[in-house]
RNA sequence: UGGGGUAUAGCCAAGUGGUAAGGCAUGAGGCUCUGACCCUCAGAUGCGUAGGUUCAAAUCCUACUGCCCCAGCCA
């Protein structure tokens, strides 16, 4: 992250490098009106890793200034979900701790006679807004004067009127171009309990006031937000100037990350929750941060995924195969493997003494020996997956089994099959395989070379487990179904159940009720309890059956 | 058809006048008691298009074109 170059940087060095700024001052400002998703990765990290890169601080800011809409549950969900990906910040503050500030600054605005009250309701105001290509109208209420003004915004303050019968607005330029400038709403009177101001105010700023003065009062110099806010910086730079703050932030804008097919929207979870489609913000389906750390991904995994991302000013959409490369990269030498089974076929070795186990030693990972070992069992009957076998080598690379050829069963002996069982289907039900005593692993045989090496479990001993493959919750939106109900957009297999069967060792792991991912053969199961990920050895087949 | 952005390989992305970093994905090969990991190699005669300036242009100029954002008393 702070190694790799991006715009912003830039931004930063220059303005440390020429005196503009002493100390670099950033902010995470979320609305406490959902959990936090992955896509707000990139924000934290921009903001807290760029402050600390050059010895700043970052502030967590909740923009509180809609209470119609926001709730506490989030509040302490959001800084979980922050704390949990590694960031302290350094003040966790509220924008409703500057409402005083807010409506003092607004006073002022209207002692410049650079805001007024206006009469007209939602409706006229949209109607009179103009279009893209034509200017707006002047309100009728524009020219008030100040004492009017200023008596006016008292009395709705005061609880004088009823929502949506006033509101302060800035009076800038109705024929703007820009439609943000063209006198935006300050405030809006709601009677509603905000949930830390209580009843004291009936009214409340709206972002484009309020995040540049929360900006401005907490010292922010470096106001990082989406694209999408670009057209905002003339009224956030207004807001600034004419409120005559003494401290001079600026927004800088970046682009969004998105991931291909995945919906990353705070209204669709919602909805998924209240229709009962997603058991709620942690469902492994959702690609919120709790719903990625329950499916398994791990903190550093999607930090090195975004900060591998990028940062630029083009909203950019990464593939999802990406992510999964990252987990894998914080995961391989992390993690124990163990063997799972998921479509099995079953492997009698004819040769093998009935009723006879013996336990055969396995590290847990190959390339972190500090990791230790564990014992797997062998013996007569194994399962090995049904992707394992062909009756016939399709070509010289395949290297796996096949009829009359020999592959290593890992960490235990070389089988070779003799005979294939079929139903009266034609489906292949078992095999019948050979194993040579003397390419016991361990005992450095080194004889013959084997077509492959294949994982399995056994069969007696094999614990049976569900497997849950996941896929996102929801379909990409598309042109064909944008205008879809909600219901048929939803992903018929954003959740597939295999039966499958685990090693013993994993008896006391609660695999039934958790979550994996796959990539290349790995099978990951998360664990909430414990704070190891497992991954299986070579689980096949999966990324196949996982479609989108 | 107003304004503001943006355009570098399939996906990201560095590059700020001196002859196209890197990652993911892909393909080929090597290694392997995980087809994983690891290693090697392959990749844009080219930086949206067309012109222009220059000894030299992805970088500067001009004109086009595509895509994104803006008409909440949401943030």
């Amino acid at each position: 992250m702070a190694e790799t170059s991006n715009f912003i940087k830039t931004i930063m060095e220059n303005d440390l490098k020429a005196g503009r700024v002493s100390k670099i001052v950033t902010r995470f400002p979320p609305e406490p009106n959902a959990y936090l998703h992955i896509g707000h990765v990139r924000a934290i990290m921009t903001d807290f890793d760029l402050a600390d890169f050059y010895g700043g601080t970052t502030n967590l800011r909740f923009d509180d200034t809609n209470p119609t809409k926001e709730g506490e549950e989030f509040v302490q969900g959001i800084q979980d979900d922050i704390a949990w990906l590694g960031y302290k910040p350094e003040h966790v503050c509220f924008g409703s701790d500057y409402f005083d500030e807010t409506y003092k600054r607004c006073i002022l605005l209207i002692k410049k006679g650079l805001a007024y009250v206006d009469d007209q309701s939602a409706e006229e105001i949209s109607a009179t807004r103009g279009t893209l290509t034509e200017g707006g109208k002047d309100s009728p209420w524009r020219n008030r004067t100040i004492e009017e003004n200023l008596d006016l915004f008292t009395r709705m303050k005061n609880g004088e009127f009823k929502d949506g019968e006033k509101v302060l607005r800035a009076k800038i330029d109705m024929k703007s171009p820009n439609i943000n400038m063209r006198d935006p709403v300050l405030y809006r009177i709601l009677h509603v309990s905000h949930q830390h101001t209580k009843d004291k105010w009936c009214i409340y700023p709206m972002y484009d006031i309020a995040h540049p003065l929360q900006d401005s009062i907490e010292g922010v110099t470096h106001s990082l937000c989406t694209i999408e806010f670009e057209n905002h910086r003339p009224l956030y730079d207004w807001c600034i100037r004419e409120c005559e703050m003494p401290h001079v932030s600026h927004q800088i804008e970046f682009g969004k990350l998105s991931i291909t097919h995945v919906i990353m929207s705070k209204r669709y979870f919602k909805l998924m929750i209240e229709k009962g489609v997603a058991s709620g913000f942690d469902d492994p389906r959702l690609p919120t941060l709790r719903g990625l750390r329950r499916r398994g991904y791990t903190p550093e995994a999607l930090k090195t995924f975004v900060a591998d991302t990028g940062l630029s000013r083009i909203n950019s959409e990464t593939p999802y195969e990406k992510l999964d490369y990252f987990l894998m990269e914080d995961l391989k030498l992390k993690t124990n493997r163990y063997n799972a089974v998921i479509h099995p076929l079953k492997v009698v070795i004819t040769n093998y003494p009935e009723g006879q186990i013996e336990y055969m030693d396995v590290p847990n990972n190959v390339e972190n020996e500090t990791l230790g070992s564990h014992k797997i069992p062998f013996g007569r009957e194994v399962y090995i997956e049904k992707a394992d076998f062909i009756e016939t080598m399709p070509n010289r690379k395949w290297k796996r089994l096949a009829k009359d050829v020999e592959v290593r069963l890992m960490h235990a002996y070389f089988i070779k099959c003799n005979e294939v069982i079929k139903d009266k289907n034609g489906e292949i039900i078992e095999l019948r395989c050979t194993y040579d005593p003397a390419t016991k692993s361990g005992s450095g045989f080194e004889g013959r070379k084997p077509n492959g090496n294949i994982h399995f479990v056994e069969a007696s001993t094999a614990i049976s487990a569900e497997f849950r493959l996941f896929g996102p919750l929801l379909q990409d939106e598309t042109p064909e179904n944008k205008d879809l109900p909600f219901e048929e957009k939803l992903n018929p297999n954003s959740l597939i159940k295999v039966m499958g069967y685990v090693e013993p060792t994993l008896k006391d792991a609660p695999i039934e009720s958790k979550y994996q991912f796959v990539r290349n053969g790995y099978y990951c199961v998360d664990t909430d309890s414990s704070p190891a990920k497992l991954v299986f050895n070579r689980i096949c087949e999966l990324k196949s059956s996982f479609k989108f």
